[in-house]
DNA sequence: AAACTTCAATACCCTACCGTATGGAAACAA
DNA sequence: TTGTTTCCATACGGTAGGGTATTGAAGTTT
């Protein structure tokens, strides 16, 4: 009679495991301080089972990328769905998500990513990838709401690049209130 | 006749020469691959010479970081000196000086400094420095054009994100135009 | 000229990793 | 049972690179 396994008492990482480790580490220390053997210690293996789910650090890298990519894709198309009405909201949510204290997570990564882009092949692909779909994304909402479609488009540059800009500043000494100062650009982008 | 051996150039390396080589390796490969055995074969020596200028590779890293700033600052105060009546058009200025195709180099370099700054606390201090002086000299500017300080406060918080955000991204797929986008979004950044 | 200073070459030691080869234990299939 | 597959450990070789110690050559001072 087949009984029906599915119940792996030992460790047995998966390919996947083993992407959202490495993605962990790439937040904190970058495409460079992306070790294999550091990883494997962190998923208490050794990098004799790294090298049985990956054939080099290379393809990790690749896998690491893929794996972004269709992550943000989804998130991005999740979040510019607005019902007619809703556009701007959509919009400032979508600028708050990035420029707010939370998702630090998913900020690093973005900048550790973006980092990588400036000199590996792969990832500026993936990146110019996510970029053509978070910009036709945005400017589709802006279009919704009326504008021409070319301060549309300047619009979602102006969006993303600041998102991404203010995410990379460091402003305490300049302003005991930033909160206030991002509120008043978002409202100047989105509306 | 005694004939000397063959007579080698003295180079003479100073403390800043080895740090603009290292600036330049930090504009292409970023402060993880700024490694002093590259950096001295780069320079036309050997590490011993590397270790007779500096105590080791943090104070390359220190010394790096200090001239970086001073040269930023001084190079602010240079740019956002306006005379009456000419505040937009130094602030359009300082816009195209980032967000241009030219002066690549000292934007791979903001790049790999901000990048740096996020795992390094001297590097923190320093892009705090360097962005404190920033927005306190655009601030000026937007005041003198007229505007009510919370603005001219928002506004130079926009304008720097905007032209370090846009440094990262790849906009190739989503406008052919990218030129009139990025003149579009400077005059609404700075008028 | 002799002594001293400055900058660089050489030879080491040591650690961190990448990648491979091989073995082994647990689960599964025959 | 006896393979077979799956996942991981161990051991090893190889390279890159940080840091030190020592030597040495060219310039400078006395």
């Amino acid at each position: 009679m087949e009984t029906k396994p599915a119940k792996r008492p030992r460790h047995m990482l998966d390919r996947e495991a083993w992407i959202k480790g490495a993605i962990a580490i790439l937040a904190e220390h970058g495409a460079e301080g992306l070790r294999v053997e550091i990883l494997a210690k962190r998923l208490g293996v050794t990098k004799g089972s790294f090298y049985w789910h990956f054939k080099g650090r290379r393809d990790l890298f690749d896998a690491v990328l893929e794996f972004w990519k269709e992550g943000r894709i989804r998130d991005i198309r999740k979040q510019t769905h607005a019902e007619p009405g809703g556009e701007v909201a959509a919009l400032l949510r979508t600028i708050e998500v990035y420029a707010s204290a939370r998702n630090r997570k998913g900020i690093s990564i973005e900048a550790a990513v973006r980092d990588w882009a400036r000199r590996d092949a792969q990832a500026i692909t993936v990146v110019e990838e996510v970029d053509a779909e978070r910009l036709i994304c945005s400017c589709r909402l802006f279009l919704a709401c009326g504008l021409d479609p070319e301060e549309a488009q300047a619009r979602s540059v102006m969006l993303y690049a600041y998102v991404f800009g203010v995410s990379l500043m460091h402003c305490g000494r300049f302003t005991a209130d930033l909160a206030s100062l991002k509120a008043w650009i978002a409202e100047r982008i989105a509306r």
